[in-house]
DNA sequence: AAGCTCTAAATGATAAAGTCACAGAACTAA
DNA sequence: TTAGTTCTGTGACTTTATCATTTAGAGCTT
């Protein structure tokens, strides 16, 4: 996918036509590489922004130094956070990374408002982005009070693997993931690869026991 | 304060005369006893609640029984997650008990999207109450993970205290607002009483030092 | 007032998770 | 190759969470 016009976001594809209108004219693509600080604690948002694809990581970065991941930003989606800001014209209280390279499509302060105030189905789309990240937050903080590590450790393995296991990452953004210290990951991928589960190594973990790693995930959520 | 009257609402007050003419039209006043369940996990929502006075707390239950308090609807307040169901068409993930005596106002469904697609003002009030839930749930993830429970307890007694330092409430209920267990607060509780910080008796605690429960957590926040 | 019932609170034993300090291993770039 | 950086491993210890029971308080009944 190649992402040339705003059409190709498969959630505004579905929009009216006056909506695919407005959008065309006042949206501007824009690539961002991996790794790009999109904005800190404290920024103020100016744009509205619609990702085609790729991942924005949004994060707090607590006093002594610990990062806690909030939510991911990927295809289709809005980022909320910016859109709160915009909207009840507050600083953000987190930061967001480029995980990836990212395609993504920005509306000015101004375009926003009016695409807001025109049009019923670019509404439901921002609503429904909100609706949504609620929901994944208030389901952030059940996991954290009642899950154990290891089980949620499978869950996220077993998300991020591709086809052949292979989840690229390393233990500290597996524990900021998961709002955790990284030694404590680090002791639970141990005994999972004790258990032949997985393997370890530098930067990337392979599952070589998928079954069993869903099994744990079964029984103890 | 009566409410006799959605302008009674400041929040409804500072919004534009047609606006308030739709509300005023449209809106219909309840009042909601304390301790009523207002939703249940599943429940489809088909109104839309403006607080007057009281409060609403959102929580969910775990299969274990184990409650955590998400967040709370006082005055002023939309509730997000009855939004977040109205507008996206999702069931609820938590549920709502009133926690004292309510007067709201309801739109229903319709008057609701009607309001939406008339009044910039109160889309605007719509979206503020979602970016300021959102970014409570994020303090509490951060909270949860980054602060020790007696400060959390600490800052939250302050918080209920009433001007002679009464907090009427039980061990269970702390534990649920701090998403921890029953336990752990009679015992963190139990530290502040042999300091003198509290005194205990059931289904109240009483602040006897203030001072020093402030102090506590200003430095270990 | 004594007995009963319900819910709240206390507590001891363990297990799980988080913190701190430091050491070693694996990559990276000069 | 070497120095610097990032990632990982681990022991010792503290804090939280869980489980099983017990104790205490408050309201009701007779």
């Amino acid at each position: 996918m190649l992402f040339r016009c705003i059409d190709d976001i498969s959630a505004v594809n579905v929009l009216s036509e006056a909506t695919k209108l407005d959008l065309r004219k006042e949206a501007k693509r824009v690539e961002i590489p991996s790794g790009t600080i999109i904005f800190r604690p404290g920024d103020k948002s100016s744009q509205f922004p619609l990702v085609a694809c790729g991942s924005i990581r949004v994060q707090r970065v607590t006093e002594n130094g610990r990062e806690i991941v909030l939510y991911r930003v990927s295809a289709n989606e809005s980022c909320i956070l910016t859109t709160a800001s915009l909207i009840a014209e507050e600083a953000y209280s987190a930061e967001a990374i480029a995980e990836t390279d990212i395609v993504a499509y920005l509306l000015s302060d101004r375009a926003f408002r009016v695409l807001l105030d025109r049009h019923a189905d670019f509404r439901q789309l921002v609503f429904k982005s909100y609706g949504h990240r609620i929901s994944e937050l208030m389901s952030k903080v059940e996991e954290i009070v009642c899950l154990s590590i290891d089980v949620r450790l499978a869950q996220r393995l077993l998300e991020l693997a591709d086809e052949k296991g292979l989840v690229q990452s390393t233990q500290s953004a597996l524990a900021a993931d998961l709002a955790t210290a990284r030694e404590v990951i680090g002791r639970s991928l141990k005994t999972f690869s004790q258990w032949e589960w997985v393997s370890l190594s530098r930067g990337k973990i392979v599952i070589i026991n998928k079954l069993e790693l869903q099994k744990h995930v079964r029984e103890n959520r």
